[in-house]
DNA sequence: CAGTTAACCTGTCAGC
DNA sequence: TGCTGACAGGTTAACT
């Protein structure tokens, strides 16, 4: 059997973060390696050596927006004593994205190496004592990287880091690379008339718009399929022209399919040190589209098609999601 | 500015 | 058996 793990989207990458989470807040970094460079490729070198900046360094949370994850920081101790957060002054976060293909494992300090492992965190943990996370990254999409936090643009709490933790000083910032991300869905701060909005205004296919992390984040191409088929919307329906009755049903399908992704996966998660790695395939029975090409669709009976759309593909129903007439301007 | 495309990257597998 | 090409797709730089 073809061993192959979810691309990680929003569901996924909150399984990751809430099994890091107790692990990890609270912990300090005792010992970095980095065994392939090019999971550095987001560092930018002006915020300074990774393995120094985070030497030393306590991790505080656990915190996602989109499919972007981050750990801000704090007691950053550099090799010539300063702290860091004196070098930059709106604090620093470990930031993480998994690509197509990354992986954060947790796994005991003298574990032999994973496969395709390109990054080492150790670190020690006031109450769990010594872990090691693993970077395990095939296509090296995915990253690593230090980075200078900035407070949220609309001065709200910047992503999702659990229940209840609001008045962290770092919850309302925001690493620098993932400022210009939308929130995601199922971010309480998410803006839904500002979305409706932006769609309306949008004269390309829906799907470019759901997959433009700028608009709406946390979405990937298995999640737009399943949402589309859920509202019977065409993929390459333009945007703008959605009514915003289904504009609004299509939010909610985006929701509804997230929502059920992250209990499928928060059920299929079991000890914190065993599972915290995207294992394969986990959400693949509930799909209705995505990857059934050729199989019947579950409303109608009629075939699931499969076409080629942005260098990848799309699966839909071409019975249940016909491209709509544009409503005449009222 | 909105919209679109190419490049990045490698394990797996179908086909020869 | 061993090789080759196709495929998977998130993000961003660069282009029109």
């Amino acid at each position: 059997m073809r061993v192959t793990h979810p691309v990680p989207e929003l569901p996924e990458v909150e399984v990751v973060r809430l099994g890091l989470a107790p692990a990890v807040t609270g912990a300090t970094i005792t010992g970095v390696e980095v065994f392939d460079e090019r999971s550095l490729k987001r560092h930018r070198a002006a915020t300074g050596d990774f393995v120094e900046l985070l030497t030393g360094s306590t991790i505080e949370a656990a915190v996602r927006r989109g499919k972007f994850l981050w750990f801000p920081l704090s007691n950053g101790a550099l090799p010539n004593g300063a702290l860091s957060n004196e070098l930059l002054p709106g604090g620093t976060a470990l930031v993480a994205h998994l690509g197509m293909s990354g992986q954060v494992l947790l796994r005991e300090p003298n574990a032999g190496l994973d496969h395709l492992l390109r990054i080492r965190l150790t670190i020690e943990h006031p109450e769990h004592g010594e872990l090691a996370l693993h970077f395990v990254d095939q296509r090296i999409f995915g990253s690593m990287a230090v980075d200078t936090l900035l407070p949220s643009a609309d001065g709200q709490v910047a992503g999702y880091s659990g229940p209840a933790v609001v008045d962290a000083p770092w919850a309302r910032s925001i690493p620098s690379q993932v400022a210009h991300i939308a929130r995601d869905p199922l971010d309480e701060a998410f803006d839904d008339g500002l979305f409706l909005a932006r769609l309306a205004r949008t004269r390309s296919g829906i799907k470019r718009a759901l997959l433009d992390q700028r608009v709406i984040s946390g979405i990937g191409n298995i999640y737009a399929d399943e949402a589309l088929w859920g509202a019977r919307v065409h993929y390459e329906q333009p945007a703008g022209e959605l009514s915003k009755r289904r504009a609004r049903l299509l939010l909610a399908e985006v929701r509804t399919v997230l929502h059920k992704a992250l209990a499928e996966g928060g059920t299929s998660f079991d000890a914190q040190y065993v599972n915290v790695n995207g294992q394969s395939g986990y959400f693949a029975h509930s799909l209705n589209a995505y990857g059934r090409q050729g199989q019947p669709c579950a409303r109608c009976g009629r075939e699931i098609r499969r076409a080629a759309f942005m260098n990848r593909s799309s699966h839909f129903c071409a019975y249940c999601q016909r491209l709509r007439r544009p409503r005449p301007a009222a």
